[in-house]
DNA sequence: TTGAAAGCGTTACCAT
DNA sequence: ATGGTAACGCTTTCAA
């Protein structure tokens, strides 16, 4: 048995509030009952107050927890989560707080448990697909949380930073259109709940089940409205999931079809990458260039020179985690925009004359 | 006042045994009862046992905690580091744990105070500088924990999981030497405490401050010393920090030395990076070309064709997290030494004739 | 400055 | 199958 703060304050001969100021009140005590307490407590082994034990007295445990639709290993193979996680992880060292990495079970009921279970004082909740059952759960526990995807249900005080995702689809795709390009495919993960491959029809962007995909492919959409090429006549293509390999195996074929597209709008940069991979590897490569664009701009963008949609991915988990920590006090500033660029480089040009 | 598990049973007019059961173990009461009860809890929006009483009482927390030395921010930025994190996240996922990543304070008492107040049951030790004191703390509190840098304090049970650095070292920079490099700098971060800058003069290897790094100037210096090359001879810089910036910043000046190296040993590939950076910007860039190598093999370095030890990243985490979670009955099997590959790429070749 | 008492919300044992 | 009771280890009034 390890020793406890009981037995401190037995071998001490003093009570156990005591001891516990002596850890948690140094200026309850006098500084030399302080040491004899410290000193014994060293003799005993004794570690310090137990945290679970002082944090269901206190009420609170000093960790927030970070909440990934995808599989835990998948968030770090993201390198857009990762900055996320790099944001959140500076702002929560500066508060002298821990964060929680909780993974999702695949079965619902067991990542309902997990969240249940979570102890946390609160919630990033990092653009879950399918994140409403984890907003209840965490609602019900009483839990403060932050979204980094607006929703349509948000209450006053739910807290929120993103971006305007639709907007910034939106004009990126108008520069693929300024371009000339009429025969355009969108390469997105997660139109699905099945984590199809390829090319898959749905009768518009409004069916898609990830939201911030959805408001993705919906940006994308409304530009080509605008030059007069509408949803039917856009090539949906469903990667199964967010990878450089995902991306390759989606396109495949893509660009033998007859009338292939001329470019590729991917609802992210590794998608983009993986169709960039696609490209180089096709054979003979003598075909005309393809337009490729991402969206996040990741370091990796800039050598491949992507055309991309940048938003701050560090600062996005900065303020989510600051969000949570020191909620402002005025809830309008709760709900944070954050800017987004379009950063054009090589992987756009014209539209080829064949 | 959320409801309590009490509160639950009052409504149903059950003990809180009963109630506890309906949660914990199905199989203690009838499935009738436990529909009521869950009934119950639902309209009463009971989110189920308090996740921190529950630890208390039951004396485990379901969570693991990840050690680094660094700043948690950093750790982020590490490749390697991510890697890792990836392989400790894919293991705690399968076994429905949570990682807690515990950030360390600058200051060394608030920094003990945080790894004393982690609700863990056990802990990853990502190869701190200076982790004895950490150690300490986990022994203290009774914590079974894995290190991924050998010790030499090891304890017959305590768990292990790394490659042997020394040999690594040695045999890439036995490779250096037998292009013909003699004058040669070793690159290394965390070389002292204090993290300075530029070229700095030891008496020996083992001065340097954080294991990891001795060991690998240690093997680098080994092979140096089997051509002749002793320890005196070669050039040590120290970076300051881990990165590609402090890369560059590390080596400025070192090539418009007389006399210049003609290869640089850096003791991981994101410093090697930053090297090759600072040899790329350099005005004219007529100079004969320099050799750089790298540790770890992160997937930057194949792009940029940096000669590496390669380790597996995620293996090391995923065997770290199992180790923790499913401590292996024979004790020697909790020593696990990964191995390691000498991967040549044009980043190295022989001396050119000045 | 110190101590006594009352929980914090749950689970596990042992009866029934 | 269900309930009573006793912890789990600590903190925090409040009174001395």
């Amino acid at each position: 048995m390890r020793p406890t703060l009981q037995a401190v304050a037995e071998a001490v001969g003093v009570s156990r509030s005591t001891v516990s100021n002596a850890y948690s009140r140094p200026d309850q005590l006098s500084a030399a009952l302080r040491e004899r307490i410290l000193d014994a407590a060293r003799q005993l082994g004794y570690p310090g107050p137990n945290p679970t034990a002082r944090s269901l007295r206190r009420g609170f445990v000093g960790s927030i927890g970070v909440l990934f639709t995808s599989q835990l290993s998948y968030a770090f193979t993201d390198p857009f989560a990762v900055r996320f996680l790099a944001g959140v992880g500076g702002a929560a060292e500066r508060h002298g707080t821990s964060m929680l990495l909780v993974p999702l079970p695949p079965a619902q009921t067991d990542a309902r448990r997990a969240v249940e279970n979570a102890a946390v004082d609160g919630f990033c909740v990092y653009c879950a697909a399918d994140e409403e059952w984890a907003l209840d759960v965490i609602r019900e526990r009483g839990l403060p949380f932050v979204t980094t995807a607006a929703r349509e249900d948000a209450g006053p005080d739910d807290r929120f930073v993103g971006i305007d995702e639709r907007a910034a689809a939106h004009r990126i795709a108008a520069h693929v259109a300024g371009l000339g390009h009429r025969r355009v495919a969108l390469l997105a993960d997660a139109v699905l709940p099945d984590a199809s491959t390829g090319p898959v029809t749905l009768a518009g962007a409004d069916e898609v089940w990830h939201p911030t995909t959805r408001d993705r492919l919906a940006g994308f959409a409304d530009a080509f409205a605008e030059v007069g090429v509408d949803w039917g006549k856009l090539t949906l293509v469903s990667a199964a999931g967010n990878s450089r390999v995902a991306g390759v195996a989606a396109v495949a074929g893509l660009f033998d079809m007859p009338a292939p597209p001329t470019a590729v709008l991917a609802g992210s940069d590794v998608l983009a990458l993986g169709v960039l991979d696609a490209l180089a590897q096709r054979p003979g490569n003598t075909n005309p260039p393809v337009s490729v664009t991402g969206f996040d701009d990741i370091p990796e963008a800039a050598t491949a020179g992507l055309t991309t949609v940048r938003q701050p991915a560090e600062e996005k988990g900065r303020i989510a985690a600051e969000l949570l920590l020191d909620p402002p006090t005025d809830p309008a500033a709760g709900h944070v925009l954050l800017p987004t660029a379009l950063i054009v480089r090589s992987s756009t040009g014209p539209v080829p004359r064949s």
